[in-house]
DNA sequence: ATGCCTCAGCTCCTGAGA
């Protein structure tokens, strides 16, 4: 089974590029069977479910205008669709659950948290422990779950190009990387530390000042597993291919491979 | 401190992203 999450930052830009990647993973001989995607950016009314089914997806997705919104799309049917965290009131648009091939998928869109200290920061960790409270509950009767999506949280150095001048900013303060550990805590792994991997790996680049071209990223992209599925993991990687389209998307597809 | 880039929208500037 091969999962994937990709924050796409506008899918009526990206959606040849969505099309065209799912096609080259397919070619490959290894198709995706769930993917979770992020920043769709548009209202449910818009969402391309037609173009994704003639590709032999269904989808599942949960829109706003302008901001936020995610989808899962899966080659076989979801069930036990939800949207947004039971319980924690929130008028964006960030998470769609569903159950595929008896395992429980979470596609979340983290909050930004734009700068500690502001409303936003202060959001992002009531967010945080919300989905928390609810992921802890899901495990209970899902064994089998996968929590992957755009965290905006590096977990440690190893996962920003300039550790020292990035110290304590947004996406690497000890708050946010608190509620990052406090995931893991509940029994998840984080899937893509499994495996070696090539120094400097990130998930996202600055559009400015050429980010990607000099590797100045962070890897803010996750999937997380569950203990019973780790067992289970294959492999991990960023595809930094799609990054390198004409008119990118500032973040790559990250992707597991579990037997 | 700001722009550097990209995207959406009550679009020729602004807010937000990360």
């Amino acid at each position: 089974m091969k999962l994937a999450t990709w924050n796409v930052n506008s899918l009526s830009v990206r959606l040849p590029q969505v099309l065209d990647w799912l096609q080259a993973q397919t070619a490959s001989g290894t198709p995706v069977d769930v993917l979770a995607l992020q920043e769709l950016k548009m209202t449910d009314d818009k969402f391309p479910a037609a173009a994704f089914e003639a590709a032999g997806y269904c989808a599942q997705w949960f829109g706003q205008k302008t901001y936020n919104g995610v989808a899962l799309l899966s080659l076989t049917p979801a069930v036990d669709v939800v949207k947004n965290i039971p319980g924690f009131d929130d008028d964006m648009a960030r998470v769609v659950a569903a159950t595929v091939e008896g395992v429980r998928v979470i596609g979340a869109y983290f909050p930004n948290g734009q700068e500690p200290g502001s409303d936003k920061f202060e959001y992002k960790m009531e967010w945080l422990k919300g989905l928390r409270q609810w992921v802890k509950a899901e495990l209970v009767t899902h064994p089998k779950l996968v929590l992957m999506g755009d965290y905006n949280i590096t977990f440690d150095e190893l996962d920003m190009w300039d550790p020292v001048g990035l110290k304590d900013t947004i996406h690497c303060t000890e708050e946010e990387r608190y509620h990052l550990r406090a995931l893991i805590a509940l029994g998840l792994h984080d899937s893509f530390r499994l495996f070696d991997q090539p120094p400097k790996s990130f998930s996202w680049w600055d559009y400015r000042e050429s980010g990607f071209r000099r590797n100045r990223g962070l890897r803010i992209d996750h999937i997380l597993i569950s203990d019973t599925l780790k067992p289970l993991a294959q492999a991990c990687i960023v595809d930094k291919a799609p990054r390198k389209n004409e008119r990118p998307s500032d973040h790559a597809p990250v992707v597991l491979t579990l037997a």
